[in-house]
RNA sequence: GCCGCGGUAGUAUAGCCUGGCCUAGUAUGCGGGCCUGUCAAGCCCGUGACCCGGGUUCAAAUCCCGGCCGCGGCGCCA
């Protein structure tokens, strides 16, 4: 009789309650495989779990010769009892009547029982094992769940999901950092940040937008904490009295996405992530970046007023927040104007510092946001005070010609959240296929 | 882009400083053998490597130069 794939049980529900004694079909991937003799025990993996399988030269000696030859990742199929067994991982087994190998595997070119056994550079060269290993595939669980949480939020409180075009006629911000294609026969670019479109979607009347999608960046950093390609979580909002406005919505999708991962994933991270954050942050302090000049100071951190933060001093500050508020997330507000980009609104009665914030994860920069400018004239004088030229902005400034709101908006940084929430020590880990200055393959 | 460190079996490493004792060690994997209750099974046997190019030297895994790749720091950013 053969093995039919459309009676197939995930493992976690042959595990919970299905019924001992009754015959079943599972199937999946080859985890351990112990010859033992007559016997022969393999660790069976789905999506849902692993459970052991017993394969006995008495029950079927068919089954038993396939299985004494298996190797380890093969896919297979098999059809038997339900059984107790104190011995078994789960206190249950199945034992084999029928053994189907679909797809016999090589040896493995990296050990995927203990991804820390390798390094992270050949497992992103066989990115398809290395996912194999439930920790890993852990991290884009969790990706996932941020992600959809994120846009259940920003649909649950009235805004519209956007997509814009990747493909770009000029840079968004000005100048460098842009990946340069070829459009047909005219220079293009990959879009660098979905801003200028969101800002659109305001002015153009939905008031609120949001975006989930790529972003591109040609800068050729080499750290733990840069992609070239990454995915940003951007929101727009019109109708703002204030940046505190942005801020409010800013911290709770980050909030929310933090609350579903753990509300989902909680004892799986726990089991992974030694380092991950096991408790949802409550609310996130505010400090100007001004005041967060003198806690520097005061920790001996060496600083210029008027300058943005290094890496070090956001690391520093991380700590400082985390013990003084106890607080893993921390807004830095009111940046110079001399850091910011052009569309930044700066302070009313202080024009050398702006209506914008950072959003730091134990230490690390989440997302960026702010108020932005939405009167022409202000406008084009600072796209000129920043040495840009407005011909280049047009279409852009137009906008703000014909009826543009107050508004503002932020983008978060999706693999970002994910790193800083797991505690990962390398943002390429929670990136499915990670593109840095070197890497362009797989 | 700048700076630092590195590249040895499939994987992870020792050896490199102080060249010859390296016929390159160890773990794991892989191949074979024994085993009816293992659980990253155990035991026995076997297998397999000095990134590429050039130079120094009687002699190079080891020293020098270049390239490629990797890791990290900075600047910058999400």
């Amino acid at each position: 009789m053969a093995i039919r794939l459309a009676e197939r049980r995930y493992i976690a529900e042959l595990l919970q309650n299905a019924k001992i004694g009754e015959k079943y079909v599972v199937a999946g991937w080859v985890d351990t495989i112990r010859v033992h003799g007559k016997l022969v025990f393999i660790v069976l993996r789905d999506r849902t779990g692993k459970m052991q399988l017993v394969v006995k030269k008495n029950v079927s000696e068919t089954a038993w010769r396939e299985a004494k030859k298996l190797s380890p990742e093969s896919v297979i199929g098999a059809r038997g009892t339900l059984v107790e067994s104190k011995a078994a991982l789960g206190g249950r087994e199945i034992v084999v009547e029928e053994l189907v190998v679909y797809s016999r595997a090589e040896p493995l070119p990296i050990d995927i029982k203990d991804p820390s056994k390798t390094t992270l550079a050949k497992r992103l060269d066989w990115r398809f094992l290395d996912l194999r290993h439930p920790r890993n595939q852990l991290i884009f669980l969790v990706e996932a769940e941020m992600a959809r949480a994120a846009r259940e939020f920003f649909h649950s409180n009235g805004f519209i999901e956007i997509y814009t075009s990747k493909i770009v006629g000029a840079a968004t911000e000005g100048g460098a950092e842009v990946f340069s294609i070829v459009y047909f026969d005219r220079p293009a670019f990959l879009a660098q940040s979905p801003q200028l479109y969101k800002q659109m979607g305001v002015i153009a009347g939905f008031e609120k937008v949001f975006e989930v999608g790529p972003a591109f960046r040609a800068e050729p950093h080499h750290t733990t904490r840069h992609l070239t390609e990454y995915t940003s979580v951007d929101f727009e909002m019109g109708f703002i009295d204030s940046y505190e406005d942005v801020m409010k919505v800013a911290e709770n999708a980050v909030l929310s996405m933090i609350r579903s991962a753990l509300g989902k994933y909680k004892d799986r991270v726990q089991e992974y992530f030694s380092d991950a954050l096991m408790e949802v942050p409550r609310t996130v302090p505010r400090i100007t970046i001004r005041e967060a000049y003198k806690l520097l100071r005061s920790a001996g951190v060496s600083i210029e007023e008027g300058e943005d933060l290094s890496s070090e001093a956001e690391r520093k500050l991380g700590e400082i927040v985390l013990k003084e508020y106890g607080s893993p997330l921390v807004f830095v507000t009111e940046y110079p104007w001399k850091v910011r980009p052009f569309y930044t609104m700066r302070k009313s009665d202080e024009p050398d510092w702006t209506y914008s914030f950072d959003l730091l994860f134990r230490g690390l920069e989440i997302a960026t946001g702010g108020q932005r400018e939405h009167r022409y004239e202000v406008l084009v004088s600072q796209l000129q005070e920043k040495g840009l030229n407005p011909k280049n902005f047009e279409w852009y400034l137009a906008m703000f010609r014909y009826g543009a709101p107050p508004h503002g908006g932020a983008g978060i940084g999706l693999e970002r959240v994910v790193m800083q929430f797991l505690g990962l020590g390398n943002i390429r880990e929670a990136r499915l296929l990670p593109r840095d200055p070197e890497r362009l393959v797989p």
